[in-house]
DNA sequence: GTTTGATATATCATTTTGATATATAGTAGC
DNA sequence: GCTACTATATATCAAAATGATATATCAAAC
């Protein structure tokens, strides 16, 4: 039944770090996290009036201007769910890598199809590290952010990947052409 | 609307090398690709009877005993579009990656919350490596299925990344502990 | 003889996805 | 000034995936 909301800690997350409307909270999404986890429009707004009527969050700023966003504000509670949920031990760490099944169904197909996709692959991979990068310099020179250590660490983690992504790429295409381990 | 099913593929991947029923399906998907792709019971019996209705797969074997388990057989134009999809130049490739997610809220929590969260996923990382690199063993000894290299380069995928992971826990760890990057 | 676990299919509420609808504000080009 | 485009902002919905539960059979263990 996909027991946890996921996307309910995603924004309590974000919203522990600065007052936020939906739409704000989507382009954080969006900028920063995107790469270890997603979300939509189509829970975000869902969760958010699902959290207010919890007392999660409250609504701050001028409501009675109804062109205006809203803005949400964590709560006492809202943070005490947050705390819990980091301590907790279970964390569902998943890879879903299409690039990876249609390879392990390659041989339905000559092995140049194979060969076409992981070089599509390592395209995309080489054009993100260069984007994560940028952003762990970036990092590295605003120490005064409390949070940017942490940031720091999540993007790091994608160079690291990356990297082994791209090392893997060139041993796999000579695999397969050469048609031996 | 999550437009493309991809748990069809799936199934017509694994059914163009065997017929198979939906449990011996799941059972194939938890065994041998479950590290870059999930399927449920939810998704995989109604995904069955929606592509025998499109006559993308039949049903074989003895269906007139009820209590024998159905077989199911890809049809020429299933695989025709198992195919096309391997063919497709569209890849979805996401990492979700919940001990990220806490990570990046951190700064909510003493960092020794983080250090613990990072060593929990490294032990299980570590698990997780020492399977893979049994099954590489096992089948660069098996090269009598064609299939062989395309099932190897999967699984050396996950070596190689699980082990650029090992290697990011302890720079992980170290920098937390000091404080600096 | 009974309990346990594997086999086998099916169903369902919850959650997520991703597309679409709607409307306003700003701004760039002509 | 007018028009087209883009960004902002919220909301909704069908389709798909998740993961739990229900049901039943059969073989092995004890």
């Amino acid at each position: 039944m996909a027991r946890e909301k996921k996307i309910d800690m995603v924004i309590l997350g974000l919203l522990s770090h600065e007052d936020l409307s939906g739409y704000d909270i989507k382009k954080r999404i969006d900028s920063m996290i995107s790469f270890f986890w997603k979300g939509s429009f189509g829970n975000i707004y869902p969760a958010l009036k699902d959290m207010e009527e919890a007392d999660l969050v409250k609504k701050t700023g001028t409501s009675d201007n109804v062109r205006e966003k809203m803005t949400y504000r964590i709560s006492d509670k809202g943070l005490k769910i947050l705390k819990q949920w980091l301590q907790d031990e279970q964390a569902a760490n998943e890879l879903r890598y299409e690039t990876l099944l249609k390879l392990f169904f390659g041989g339905a197909l000559d092995k140049s199809v194979s060969i076409t996709n992981i070089e599509l692959f390592e395209q995309k991979i080489k054009g993100d590290l260069k984007l994560l990068k940028g952003y762990c310099e970036n990092l590295k020179e605003h120490t005064e952010n409390a949070d940017h250590l942490y940031y720091y660490l999540t993007a790091s983690f994608g160079v690291e990947t990356y990297e082994a992504y791209l090392k893997w790429c060139i041993k796999a295409k000579k695999i397969l052409k050469n048609g031996v381990i």
